[in-house]
This record gives C-alpha cells, sequence and structure tokens, in this order.
RNA sequence: UGGGGUGUAGCCAAGCGGUAAGGCACGGGACUUUGACUCCCGCAUUCGUAGGUUCAAAUCCUGCCACCCCAGCCA
C-alpha cells in the first residue's frame, strides 16, 4: 500500500464541516443503478464513498438507484453487492429507492401544495419544444396555471392509471428562462406501466432521477452525497427539491472526476452490448473491465482498493494509465502469489547422464515470507521448458538454451545442451542435454554462475491443466470507444487464463509466472488438480 | 459574454502568498537460481497563456486560449 497521501478536496470539506458543526456523522451512500455490473470505474465511486465513511468513523449504505423499472433487474442487483462486499466492504445497510415511493410520492404532494409543482399535459415532443435551447430561454407551458386543486386531482388520477403512458407528467415550477436548463420546470414524476423488479405494478408513476434522488438522500440522512461530474449542473435542483420539501437536515452533493482508463471501455452501455451481442462471454469475461472480470482475471481486492487510493480523487477530467492498474496487481500479486512454475508451450528435455530415478528439490513457495517456507518439486530425468527458452541459433543478448550452452534450471541443476532431435520436417522435438551433479541448488558448489535461468516442468509428474487463451479488450486510441466496438477493430494483447475445468476459480490459488504453458506441477499439493486462475503477464523483456 | 466545470512532467496528483510532494511510466547503476522482483540514482528554473498587484505569485486580480458537461417523460 501506498503512503498516507494529502485529504482529497471532500475530506477537506468533511472536516470543515465536522469543525463546523454542520455535520455530527459522516454518512455516505454508494447509489448504482442495477442496470448493469459493476467495472472498475463504479470502484474509485465504492472506494471513495466507503472509504470517506470508514475514514471519519461513519457509514455508507449500498442504496439501488431503482427508480426507472424498464433498465432493471434483479441479476444485476445481486452482482452488485456481491462486488461491492468482495472489494471489502460492508454497507451499513442495503436499501433501495423504491421503497421510498410511497415518501416521494408525499413530498410531490408538498409541492404541489405549495405551488410549486403542476401537472402538464404538453406531450414530450412539446416539452423539448417549449424547453428552449442552450441560448434561448423557453416558454411557460399552457398547464403551467393550473390551480392546486386541479393539480392535486390530476396528479391522484395519474396514480390510479387514469391516463396513459406519457399523456401527462408532473413538473416542478421553476424557471423557463433559467439558463440552467434542468431548472426549466423539469419533469418529477412520469407515468409509466412497466413492471417494477421489486414493487410489481404497485406504481403506474414513477419519480425521475432529479427528484428522487435528493429524497433518498435526505430519507437516508446522507450527510455528503458524492457523485460524478455530469451532475454539477443538476446541483441546484438538488437544493431545491431539499428545500422545498423540507428536508432536515439537508444533505449536500459533491462531485468528482469520474474515472477513465486508457485503452478500456467503460460506458455501461456499451459494455451491456457487449455482452448482449455475445463479444464476450458473460459480464463476468476475464476479458471485461467488470469487477467480476477483473475478479476472474485473478486481480485482488486490496489491488483496485490500492489503486483507487493512488488514482487520487479530483474535479479534472483525466484518464489514468492502465500501467498503473497493472502495477498495482502485480505489487500485491507479488508479496501473496505462491511460487509455481508452468509451461505453456512444452519442449522435451531429457538429460542423458541423469542416473537417479528421481529426487525431491526445495523451492521458494513465497517471495518475503520466509515463514511460508518451501515446496517440494519432483525432478527426474525428463522435463518440459518453453519452446521459446531454446534457440538454436541464438539471437545476440540470448542468455537462455542454445546449441552447446549451459542455463540454470530454477531451483534445480545447471544443464548444457549437448544436442537437438528432429523431426523430418526439421522442427525441434527434442533437447538432449547433460547437467552438473555439483550445480544442485542449495548445494555447496552451486555457486557456479551461468547467464540464464528457465523455469521448467518435470516431465513425469506434470499436470495437464485446462488453458483458455483470452484477449484483453484493449481499445487502440482514446477517446469514445463507441463505434469500436467489434471484434476486429479491437486491440489484442494476449494473456492467458489457465483454469482447471470445473475448479472454482475463486478460491483457486494464485500464481504469477512469466510466460505461457500447457501443463503446471504442483508435486506437494494435496490437491490433485492445481487451479491457477491468475495471470499477470510480467512485462515480456527478453530483448533478444 | 447561454450556463456549469477543468487546465501543474508522457499519465495521475499534491500545492491554498515564501521560492514545484508523491506514484506510474521512462533512463542509468547495483543485486539476482529467469533478463522478474528488490535496492539506489536521475527525471518541471517552472505551473494553459498575456498582463497586473507584491519584497516575494502555481497560489491574488484582469483579459485571452483550450478541453469537458447540459436542450431524456435515463441515471
Amino acid at each position: 500500500m501506498t503512503e498516507p497521501r494529502a485529504r482529497n478536496f471532500i475530506e477537506e470539506i468533511i472536516e470543515d464541516d465536522i469543525q463546523s458543526g454542520r455535520v455530527k456523522n459522516v454518512i455516505t451512500r454508494f447509489p448504482p443503478e442495477p442496470n448493469g455490473y459493476l467495472h472498475i470505474g463504479h470502484a474509485k465511486s465504492v472506494c471513495l464513498n466507503f472509504g470517506t465513511a470508514i475514514k471519519y468513523g461513519g457509514k455508507c449504505n449500498l442504496r439501488y438507484d431503482d427508480t426507472n423499472p424498464v433498465k432493471e433487474d434483479d441479476e444485476y442487483i445481486q452482482s452488485i453487492r456481491r462486488d461491492v462486499e468482495w472489494l471489502g466492504f460492508e454497507p451499513a445497510a442495503v436499501l433501495f429507492a423504491s421503497d421510498y415511493f410511497e415518501y416521494m410520492f408525499k413530498c410531490a404532494l408538498l409541492l404541489i401544495d405549495k405551488g410549486l409543482a403542476y401537472v402538464c399535459d404538453l406531450s414530450a415532443e412539446q416539452i423539448r419544444q417549449f424547453r428552449g435551447t442552450l441560448k434561448q430561454p423557453g416558454k411557460n407551458s399552457p398547464y403551467r396555471k393550473r390551480s392546486i386543486d386541479e393539480n392535486r386531482r390530476l396528479f391522484l388520477e395519474m396514480r390510479e392509471g387514469r391516463y396513459a403512458d406519457g399523456e401527462k407528467v408532473l413538473r416542478a415550477k421553476i424557471d423557463m428562462a433559467s439558463p440552467n436548463l434542468n431548472m426549466r420546470d423539469p419533469v418529477l414524476y412520469r407515468i409509466l406501466r412497466a413492471t417494477h423488479h421489486r414493487t410489481g405494478d404497485d406504481w403506474l408513476i414513477y419519480p425521475m432521477y432529479d427528484y428522487a434522488h435528493p429524497l433518498e438522500d435526505a430519507y437516508e440522512g446522507i450527510s455528503h452525497s458524492i457523485c460524478t461530474l455530469e451532475f454539477e449542473d443538476h446541483r441546484p435542483l438538488y437544493d431545491w427539491v431539499i428545500q422545498n420539501c423540507e428536508c432536515d437536515p439537508a444533505p449536500r452533493q459533491y462531485e468528482f472526476a469520474r474515472l477513465n482508463l486508457t485503452r478500456t471501455i467503460m460506458s455501461k452501455r456499451y459494455l451491456k452490448k457487449l455482452v448482449d451481442e455475445g463479444v464476450v462471454l458473460g459480464w463476468d469475461d476475464p476479458r471485461m473491465p467488470t469487477l467480476s472480470g477483473l475478479r476472474r482475471r485473478g486481480y485482488t481486492p486490496e489491488a483496485l482498493r490500492d489503486f483507487c487510493e493512488r488514482i487520487g480523487v479530483a474535479k479534472s477530467n483525466s484518464e489514468v494509465d492502465a500501467g498503473l492498474l497493472e502495477h498495482c496487481v502485480r505489487e500485491h500479486l507479488g508479496q501473496i502469489a505462491p511460487r509455481r512454475m508452468a509451461v505453456l508451450d512444452p519442449l522435451k528435455v531429457v538429460i542423458e547422464n541423469y542416473a537417479g530415478s528421481g529426487e525431491t528439490l526445495y523451492s521458494e513457495n513465497l517471495p518475503k515470507n520466509e515463514q511460508a517456507g518451501k515446496r517440494t518439486v519432483a525432478f527426474s530425468g525428463e522435463i518440459y521448458i518453453e519452446r521459446t527458452d531454446f534457440e538454436e541459433e541464438p539471437p545476440p543478448k540470448f542468455f537462455r538454451l542454445a546449441p552447446g550452452r549451459e542455463v540454470r534450471l530454477k531451483d534445480a541443476y545447471i544443464i548444457k545442451c549437448e544436442r537437438v532431435i528432429k523431426d523430418k520436417n526439421g522442427n525441434v522435438t527434442q533437447i538432449i542435454c547433460s547437467y552438473d551433479p555439483d550445480s544442485k541448488s542449495g548445494s555447496v558448489n552451486a555457486g557456479r554462475k551461468v547467464k540464464g535461468t528457465l523455469h521448467w516442468v518435470d516431465a513425469a509428474t506434470a499436470v495437464p491443466c485446462e488453458v483458455r487463451l483470452y484477449d484483453y479488450l484493449l481499445c487502440e486510441g482514446e477517446g469514445d470507444f463507441s463505434d469500436r466496438l467489434n471484434p476486429e477493430s479491437l486491440k489484442i494483447i494476449s494473456s492467458a487464463l489457465i483454469e482447471q475445468a470445473g475448479a472454482d476459480t475463486e478460491a483457486g490459488e494464485r500464481f504469477q509466472f512469466m510466460r505461457q504453458g500447457y501443463f503446471c506441477t504442483d508435486s506437494d499439493s494435496t490437491k490433485q488438480r492445481p487451479v491457477f486462475n491468475l495471470i499477470v503477464g510480467l512485462k515480456d523483456s527478453y530483448k533478444g
């Protein structure tokens, strides 16, 4: 983890609020709409909201902002909760905006009674026309002058189902000439005959975000409502609702820049498209930037939290280099990942002067942690190495195996390539080596140095694993990826996910390896089927 | 002069009138049973820009420029 950093601007606001006495308890909320899976961008918000509450001894709610039944689904509710908890946060309460519908309805009645809201019969198209443009003021709706009694009656009738979808809306009576379009008599309620995933068909009218959100915050006693930059223009309306619905204490909204990652699609809409069109296997496809995808790819919650901490919280639109995310996983995995060896593209090596029938070697299990001890590794006269670790005609700076050259087998012996066996097409099928019995790792004579060290796997005891090759969904260029969604246009960076068929990929051990392999060994494991579900490709710095 | 925001290194980001933190990336070196990891060292005479105020400005003032957001009965 990184060193303590300076306070972000939200924390400064909070500390001022606490000092001035405006706020006693810091209460935040993470309010996703359940219309998709959480992605790395949401992780920033989750960490900010939960992290801030924790820092100030407050609490943070997980609140589903489910005010639009046509987009929302139960599947998303489950996945969101799971992802939040996986990230390491425990919501003080798990709540639903839909539980406040009755409360919101009563507030709407209050606004009507105060002459601050009216039922409008204009069509959606007409409302748009009456709204004016960015530079020109809007015009008042002809229904703006309806009496309080009539508005009350009509609104009640809207709820009762007397009108068709879209026939009427409830609007706030603010200012059609406001330079802020959000204040030009915004729609508060619309009629929607859609079955809500929780309230079923109880409601025919649904509140709009701008109206519902402040009330949700107020209802829960949220002290700091933290959202993204695009809502800055909505703040005056947020405050209008809070004030006119007489909410006390009044929550306040603050905005921060959402996360953008280089070469990464972050829009929920397009991620959904990838899933719906079958470009990926699902929301949790390891290629996806969703939390469930990252989880399957082997990212740890710790790494993600560290990442969110490092990127900071500010108001400038920015695009974080994906390399920072990769750095964070590598750093955490470097601490916790058990070391295993695996070979993806095997090339058999026969050690001709190896007389023994096999032996047990010891290998570091975890880096920087001697308590973790050693693990045993089987070794016999036949092993597999990575095909790419041998070059018949080595280029300059190639330190690995080549005819006549010596190389160290990690945790084992130094071997020398004596000759090569090829098939009739000239492809190398086997390498014959000799070994130096005095060079055993850890022995007194092991001090001899050779330039290269290779990972390997004992041929006799190697365990086959299923390997699935995936390509990260990375894009070329920057900006909006909406027009680059077809698979061909996605830039490919290959990586591998090794999974044992049928195994629980989340419970699996993680490991780090340099190149890719089809066989892996874990001879001291009691598990017959080791699972390696993490692949953090170490940067390939082989220059040869 | 619609309104609201933001401009500090290749990418994030501190800085809040006293002389540019930190991280990633990058470059160099040490170490190494993987060339990884680790460890050192280096990396903005300058803060979008032009002026002004001041003993002193990234910080205050004025003008200009660039980029982002807003005209859903989405959130």
